[in-house]
DNA sequence: TCTATAGTTCGATAGCGATCGAACTATAGA
DNA sequence: TCTATAGTTCGATCGCTATCGAACTATAGA
């Protein structure tokens, strides 16, 4: 069952999720997925080859930003919002309002 | 005046903020600075080089996460924690709390 | 079985950033 | 004016990581 398992909720590293959240397109991915719910990377992806994504991927979910559920032939990823809630309180709610005032802030000025 | 300034509110970059703080050093610089109100360098320094630590508070001021007035010799530090919660709010507290809880965990246990 | 699709893995490159010693600057105090 | 102190700047090194193409794996569908 090749379903790449994400770390357990107290191994979650504080450093290591800032690491991974402070990345443009990793933040983006997060913001994207916090939206959508659930995608899988075809849907994530812009214009960056895959295997740029898929790293990034990895890199989000070996900190323990989010999990993804293989299902055949497509990965769906979703935030592990709860958790990290749990491990660390406030922190996601506090950068997902943030990037949703930074779209907003983007869409109405100029 | 030489008062290394720290850069408006509106500026604050949010990837950027994360990037400082996502490095174990200055996480424990903000979180000393935290306990300590405001501290010189000398105070802040454990064994490392003055040259690392003043690269570490470079990168703390341009990315708006502390200020540093200066008296005489001494480079008072201390976090912007209002205008960081102005600009990101939960943000600072999340991380804040969560080191502390992570000094209590450190301090208990075995 | 053949093909298309979804995503990973590999290997190379390039750039950024942490680290540190050494030289430098500036202020306070003797 | 001389010295000690506080911190910055400079220059070099080194490791990590983002990026990307190419090859690979695995599943679904024809």
């Amino acid at each position: 069952m090749p379903c790449h398992d994400s770390p357990d909720l107290e191994k979650l590293d504080l450093i290591t999720v800032l690491r991974a959240l402070a990345d443009p397109v990793r933040l983006d991915i997060v913001q994207r997925l916090y939206v959508l719910g659930e995608a899988n990377c075809a849907a994530l992806i812009g214009s960056r080859p895959k295997s740029s994504m898929s790293h990034h991927f990895q890199v989000l979910r070996e900190s323990g930003i989010l999990h993804t559920r293989i299902e055949g032939v497509q990965h769906h990823n979703s935030l592990r919002l709860q958790e990290l809630e749990i491990r660390f309180p406030g922190l996601m709610d506090s950068i997902l309002k943030n990037t949703e005032a930074a779209q907003l802030r983007r869409q109405t000025s100029s």
